[in-house]
DNA sequence: TAAATTCCTATCGATAAAGTATGAATTCGT
DNA sequence: ACGAATTCATACTTTATCGATAGGAATTTA
């Protein structure tokens, strides 16, 4: 029951594009060296990301990879979703018809309880509100917030 | 971000003897057929849940497994942290020391938030009231006289 | 044309998960 | 005392997944 390395490299690769949206593109031999992530292995793990619609690519000299859509439209169960394939913690909470026990399952039930808590904080943060915890973090307040 | 099988069986079968709780000790070759598991596999399972003091047994002819304390003792997060070794979403939660970007690091953040959500409700449910809604299914729709 | 970069496909190795096998130790009933 | 039932211990096998790497094709800039 962990977060894949996969889904952490996505979700880190994810903060650091929304965190220079507008800039154009940025490729990812740069985000490789600040997130020390291999770069073969970057490039297989954006791959989804892209095929899903989150970033678009520009190929070639100069190109890399931006945000399709602002941070504020994009959350993290987005990135768990993608992936992972899913965000059910069980199969079964994705295809009922699996399992002929499934309406009487207990255990199903509880399981599923605690994959919706998940998966809420999953939905509930943009990030547009990682961007503003990251520069809270790094001392620099974010103009709204500042005191 | 799977719930392992480990941890799936477990459950299903501390439910099993929760539900006939004082009854005496149940063999594992009735769960095993009740529930659909390789008695081996059990077996395997069950040696933690003993270790961590959840149930205690009783070996030789007539002997079994039963709870070692009350069903409303017992919660499901026992459960997970016995058989995964924890109940972290990620590694750097249970042990901050290993990564230095710890206090600075956004995702770990977030991460921890659902790790917690979930965790809550894994402490939240006895087995007890597992029991309880069980026996609620049962007396709605009761599988065994059904055709 | 050369360099930079994304894109595509294949592969590898390590690790863990799931399940099986064998048999010893223990206890009960007769 | 014996045989059946059951837990307990250990080791093994198989399969799947994860994480990572490799090589090179396609595309774009300058």
């Amino acid at each position: 029951m962990r977060i894949s390395t996969k889904i952490r490299c996505g979700a880190r690769t994810i903060l650091e594009l929304a965190s220079r949206y507008g800039e154009g593109p940025i490729d990812l031999k740069e985000i490789s060296k600040k997130e020390n992530i291999s770069l073969k292995y970057l490039e297989q793990v954006i791959i989804p990301l892209r095929t899903a619609g989150l970033v678009k690519s520009i190929r070639g000299s100069k190109g890399g990879y931006s945000l399709a859509k602002p941070p504020s439209e994009i959350c993290l169960n987005d990135v768990v979703e993608i992936l992972d394939g899913t965000n059910q913690l069980i199969e079964c909470l994705q295809d009922p018809k699996g399992c002929k026990k499934a309406p009487f399952c207990v255990t199903r039930d509880i399981w599923k309880e605690a994959s919706e808590a998940m998966n809420k904080i999953f939905r509930s943060i943009t990030f547009e509100e990682m961007v503003n915890r990251k520069k809270e973090k790094e001392g620099q307040s974010p103009p709204m917030y500042q005191i």
